[in-house]
DNA sequence: TGTGATATGTCAACATCACTGACATATTTT
DNA sequence: AAAATATGTCAGTGATGTTGACATATCACA
């Protein structure tokens, strides 16, 4: 109630936190900060087109790997088919993204970018690719795999081998 | 419309992009799981509350900065009135928030955490922040100064400053 | 003292992106 | 032929954001 239990997480004064080591609230706050301006600048790019981050995703999912099934997708994106449904439709609408049939399964429908979504998708990734290199030239020139180590160690222990996976894989 | 078209950010085949630097997809990627796992553990200690991404910003803000005014803290968050609104009234409701009238400006309300509102933002802290230090320990020993300014660097340039004062600033 | 500025609260309407559950259709597999 | 699979679609819901308008309390100043 007094002013001495509003802890400050960053210098907590004793009490309550003696036991657990103390969090990097600076670094907590950078990630929240630089992951907000990483993203803001496709979202604008986006708006343009009516599109969100939802559509960011599909564009680059696909444009990383051509002929993507809906079930794969669904499973990078981790969303439901209704959520993939709308934005796909309007990509597919706005020319962005066309479906073929499957060669072998003609159930399937793959997923392809027209020139259009390609055209966007390359646009929204050399963005967020010249902010990256940005941010490595901050850092310093021999940082990159100590980023990469750093970004791969934020995410759970079970995935990592399948991002790994992904992130190396060359898709045809 | 052929395959030859799609052109595989990561390795662009010549056409294109061959002036345009090649984006470095794998840490796009990266930057992109680890912010989503980086999120993913809060998020589902929220849940038990039934609270979201937008009552952590505000637990968090407001256990960094007791005191703070509804105006302050919308110009942090950088949304609008009725936005924070329905979700500070969650947080006053739910008894982890509670509003004092300012002591020189009446009309002020400022914001601090009860010490169940204390306990739910140190818990959240501590996750985030054991999450860092992991990633760090996956970096390499050194790595702390690097992180911070490569993700500094993703902060768009007129903000480095103000974001830079806020996260070293110590609050009463 | 009174008037305008300020800090906050609140109402109505709307958009985006996620969810669930159920069911339809086409195609492949067995 | 029947079962399984890949996809499409309908109806309803929730969380989080938006805009614009207006109400109230309080402060600051002429």
């Amino acid at each position: 109630m007094t002013r001495s239990d509003q802890t400050l997480s960053a210098v907590p004064d004793k009490p309550t936190a003696s036991t657990a080591p103390m969090p990097d609230i600076a670094l907590i706050e950078l990630v929240f900060f630089g992951y907000r301006d990483f993203v803001g600048e496709p979202d604008r790019v986006l708006a343009r087109y009516g599109f969100g981050r939802a559509h960011h995703r599909v564009l680059h999912f696909v444009n990383r790997r051509p002929g993507l099934t809906i079930a794969a997708l669904l499973d990078i994106l981790g969303i439901t088919k209704q959520s993939l449904a709308r934005v796909l439709k309007d990509l597919i609408e706005g020319d962005f993204v066309e479906q073929r049939a499957g060669a072998d399964d003609r159930r399937q429908r793959l997923l392809h970018l027209t020139p259009k979504g390609t055209a966007l998708a390359t646009e929204l990734a050399e963005r967020q690719g010249r902010r990256i290199a940005e941010a490595l030239a901050e850092a310093g020139p021999e940082s990159r795999e100590t980023i990469a180590r750093f970004l791969m160690g934020l995410i759970e222990r079970d995935e990592r081998d399948h991002i790994r996976a992904m992130i190396t894989k060359k898709f045809p």
